[in-house]
DNA sequence: CACTTATTTTGAACAACTCATAATAAAGCG
DNA sequence: CGCTTTATTATGAGTTGTTCAAAATAAGTG
């Protein structure tokens, strides 16, 4: 959302030989300001700065962007698509089963091992791993149920 | 498919209290003849057996399974949810960004130990890793692209 | 066999996302 | 700066995968 950001995606932006555009730069500091966030979030929020953006537009610069490797996509179980601009390191997540609260989890052996699985005739570009599990508050307040929607 | 299989089903069907169906054991079978199906190729195995079988109703059946534990349901990116028969041994899968395959990995690091992620104030009950990667199929046909969906 | 009620079917609706096309505006150029 | 080109966005509609409410059916029980 700083100006820095700005810059620094515009950068990204020109060295892909894209056009920098309020659209990309909205949805870019959306997306850095609240990490997770759905498109439906995503809109939400960069409407204060771009009123007269929808939601067509925020799927295709979202996806663009994800193609491009500036944004990382997520999809957990019960929940739209989300999005992060924390990208390239590998790291992971976990959804709580109680409230949909997700969190980063950093890779839990270390150092990238997840990307040498046991034994598999592909070979691996990305290890996604998804924790599930009920959060803190969750526990606190006995609630172990079924995934919900976050608000 | 054996009538083994079908009478373990129905005892673990009328363990849980529950109806033994044709409907469930043709659902049953055909999960277990295809691993990672979807619920579209599910009704397609199950018609040979139950001609009146409908989409519905697989929908309805494959949730009632997984929430009693006797399936699994995986959501590979780019696909509709899969189910499968292997449950209770937390394997993970491999899905090829070429052609969409989908394999059995079994747990990267050995006995479970991606249950203990480095950090998080979650208690975790599900560990769920998704490789992404090109099989040996793709690469030798050079193939690299974006994820197809399977026939 | 008849009864109760879980289960399936029917028909419709929904959420998340994608597509084709028209309108707009970013970048390059004079 | 104004003009042109073409990437990008907005508009409107469509699609896929899934869920829902209500009626019809059939599994289990006595
Ligand atoms: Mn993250
Ligand atoms: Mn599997
Ligand atoms: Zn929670
Ligand atoms: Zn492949």
């Amino acid at each position: 959302m700083t100006s820095q950001d700005t810059a620094g995606w515009a950068g990204q932006l020109h060295a892909q030989d894209r056009r920098v555009t309020r659209q990309r730069l909205a949805v870019l500091a959306a997306v850095e300001q609240s990490p997770h966030a759905t498109a439906e979030a995503v809109l939400a929020a960069a409407r204060s700065e771009l009123p007269q953006l929808t939601l067509q537009s925020v799927y295709v610069v979202l996806s663009d962007l994800t193609t491009w490797g500036m944004l990382r996509r997520i999809e957990p179980p019960n929940s739209p698509a989300r999005y992060e601009t924390r990208i390239g390191d590998n790291h992971h997540h976990a959804v709580c089963t109680g409230c949909g609260r997700i969190e980063d989890v950093d890779c839990a052996v270390g150092h990238a091992p997840c990307l040498t699985p046991s034994s598999s005739t592909m070979t691996i570009r990305i290890a996604d791993v998804l924790y599930q599990g009920v959060c803190t508050d969750c526990a606190d307040a006995g609630v172990a149920s079924l995934p919900a929607p976050l608000p």
